[in-house]
DNA sequence: AAAGTTAGTGTAAAAGATACACTTAGGCAA
DNA sequence: TTGCCTAAGTGTATCTTTTACACTAACTTT
């Protein structure tokens, strides 16, 4: 059994998701994943493989579904990159697939020992990659999607601590994939008060600087199962 | 590697779990389940059990969550139960959650060869369930909620294939677990033309007979991404 | 000083949600 | 056969939410 991370990150205009390519095995690109250990929970397995790819911890993470196809690892060179690496390569392998939130500007991916490359591609625009993590892909997309739509606090994981009301826009935006307007993106957040405006604005930038603001937990306790996008 | 399915019927009035109770093991009850045999997909494991169990098939069925905590198993009567049935009653096993949902009508639970009983139990008053399995039945609950708000589909699953504007209430009632006001309900499913009127009503009751209205498949297509309860 | 860029703001119209009470059709019992 | 019980079926007014839409303000660069 393994874990799987659709690990995806928000660079300010696009969405994108942390992809590895592998040492051995002719340099095809694979979700983050590893085998599960027997003393560790679920949710611990999926840590523990973000912690050792990117060093980071206390991050967003949720479990999407499992993945079980009895086929899903049969593929050529899936089978050759297997023989390389696992000491049973054709024994069947469940996936629980994870998928994780994180901001781009606090964070630098690190190689781990298992791959050669670690590397964000932008969401919509994607490569084949191993096994069936597409398929994962594509679900986690879809759950990402309607969990932003009740959750508007999976929206802040995306986010650097302090924002501007555009840069949650353009988040939405990309999450979405369709533009919405302004007038009414901001009217919706401020009018549900799930922003604390900070005594800081941009600085340096070629045009009117714009406010910050951070996220108001204790508001969002108050009226989550409201808040509808 | 196992399957356990949260099975939900509705039998007019309250929602219900399909539970069995352990042949052996001292009259434990537990949800639905089995091992996963070695070349079965995880959806073809679910529909297995589920035919073994209620010799029903073609019902709806769909992936919850994996539950993998390592102590999920290590409860005294626990291990006692997997003493008797299992070869290696102390391996790790990983259980992958399904919930189903089926409509009391046509359906007769029959007992398989490896429970003594099989009985429905009310979802809001539960006894102590084996393993983790009363948190199984919690997050499987929390899941149809959610579902029934985004996707009026899965509310009609759970219904016979005719049915009342009543029956349809009740069970988001039941569901949701909170009543509704008449008007408003039958005002947005009908203006919302998810329904086909019968040219047949209710029949022997001592009141004002119900008109019966099936499910309007080709609408729910066409409209299904922007109704919402 | 002019040009370029994004911030920030209000309103009117339409759609949707909510709250609320009486009449109707049938069965049953006195 | 009359009266009673029960659930079906229906409309409206008010409030809330959503939508569509365009200009001025503030800052940097050239």
């Amino acid at each position: 059994m393994s874990v799987d991370c659709v690990i995806f990150g928000f660079d300010g205009v696009r969405l994108n998701v942390l992809i590895i390519e592998r040492e051995q095995g002719g340099g095809v690109s694979a979700l983050p994943g590893d085998l599960i250990r027997d003393d560790e929970t679920l949710d611990d397995s999926a840590n523990r493989v973000l912690y050792e790819l990117t060093g980071l911890s206390d991050i967003y993470l949720k479990q999407l579904q499992a993945f079980g196809d009895p086929d899903r690892i049969k593929g050529l060179q899936d089978v050759q990159w297997l023989r390389n690496v696992r000491e049973e390569p054709s024994a069947r392998v469940i996936t629980i697939a994870y998928y994780s939130l994180v901001n781009l500007q606090n964070f630098s991916p690190k190689a781990a020992s298992f791959a050669r490359d670690v590397r964000w591609e932008p969401v919509y625009d994607f490569a084949k990659l191993a096994f069936d993590h597409n398929k994962i892909v594509d679900k986690a997309l879809e759950q990402l999607r309607l969990s932003l739509k009740y959750d508007p606090l999976i929206g802040f994981e995306l986010l650097p601590k302090k924002f501007t009301l555009r840069q949650l826009q353009k988040l939405y935006e990309a999450v979405l994939n369709h533009s919405i307007d302004k007038r009414n993106f901001r009217k919706k957040f401020l009018s549900a008060k799930l922003l604390k405006p900070l005594n800081e604005k941009e600085q340096g930038v070629p045009h009117k600087p714009a406010q910050y603001y951070e996220f108001d937990r204790k508001r969002y306790m108050r009226i989550k199962d409201k808040f509808w996008f």
